[in-house]
DNA sequence: TTCCTGAGTA
DNA sequence: TACTCAGGAA
């Protein structure tokens, strides 16, 4: 960006870690430096806030402490685990990763980028967060909040190069786990989708500073908006395979379970079944979990 | 109602 | 680029 100058970019460094310091201690499920452990944390924070996956997280990494062990275990169990976080291609995903890292990586988690992206399920985010938060490489990490904080103060939309680009300018060298944790916090607490300027210790530095159109509104690496839940595909999934969690379910009850009229259950049926997530059983007529 | 610490697909 | 993909909290 043009006007981030070195000096700039130095205080800027400054009053971010000087406010998010006395909040980070605050954060113990952060200290395990672990990369499987990293790896299954954000895998699960994949849309998914930080209160919710703190306690599937510690049940996860302690059933399988390991790639291998993740990788022997069956994708039904995993997904039983995962019961309650939703988007369950992630555990599909995590163990496909698994096995991955397990043939592919000897049973340890790499650390270089390109290795990480190619793993199922891992992208931009995912594998500089392992390469942040457990190798303490210095890279730059990007979720929705920092890419929402960056185009506010740039104070225009950004493209993704240039979110990625830019975040790369901002990384404490040295000082990347604590740089990237303190970053996402400024975007979580403070420069939220509504924001909290007063509060926020680069407001005299921002472009936007809350006032007009929001510059992070359709710019790069921003989530949208999710579509209502109530009613949706994604609910009557999640009823299948709720259900599945406790054994198999009769191709005829599907629909009821799902409480959906019975061709959008079959399409929802057929869809679950590509995805890898659900197994049909022919000659009992009954579907399961993999 | 909104908001989630994204990735894969087309 | 646009769309999909759970489920719970506030």
């Amino acid at each position: 960006m043009e006007r981030l100058t070195p000096q700039l970019v130095a205080d800027l460094q400054d009053s971010l870690l000087g406010w998010a310091a006395p909040r980070l201690r605050e954060l113990p499920w952060r200290a395990t430096r672990d990369p499987w452990a990293v790896l299954v944390s954000e895998f699960m924070l994949q849309q998914t806030g930080v209160a919710r996956v703190l306690p599937k997280w510690s049940a996860f990494v302690d059933e399988y402490p390991t790639p291998a062990a993740c990788a022997s275990a069956s994708l039904g169990d995993i997904l039983r685990l995962w019961q309650g976080l939703g988007y369950p291609r992630r555990a599909r995903n995590l163990h496909a990763s698994a096995g991955a890292i397990t043939t592919r990586h000897g049973g340890t988690v790499p650390d270089d980028l390109e290795s990480l992206l190619a793993l199922p399920g891992v992208g931009p985010y995912t594998a500089r967060a392992v390469l942040a938060f457990a190798f303490e490489h210095d890279v730059a990490v990007v979720d929705t909040n920092i890419a929402r904080v960056l185009a506010r103060f740039a104070g225009r939309r950004l493209k993704p190069r240039e979110v990625q680009s830019i975040a790369d300018e901002f990384v404490a060298e040295g000082a990347s786990w604590l740089w990237n944790q303190g970053f996402m916090d400024l975007g979580a607490t403070v420069c939220r989708p509504e924001p909290a300027c007063d509060e926020c210790p680069w407001t005299h530095e921002c472009a936007w500073r809350g006032e007009g159109d929001d510059p992070s509104v359709g710019s790069a690496g921003v989530s949208v908006a999710q579509s209502r839940f109530e009613g949706s595909d994604r609910q009557a999934r999640g009823r299948l395979i709720k259900a599945l969690g406790a054994g198999t379910v009769k191709i005829g009850d599907v629909a009821r379970v799902m409480d959906r009229p019975s061709e959008v259950a079959a399409k929802l049926l057929t869809d679950l079944e590509r995805d890898g997530l659900v197994v049909f059983h022919r000659e009992s007529g009954s579907v399961s979990l993999p």
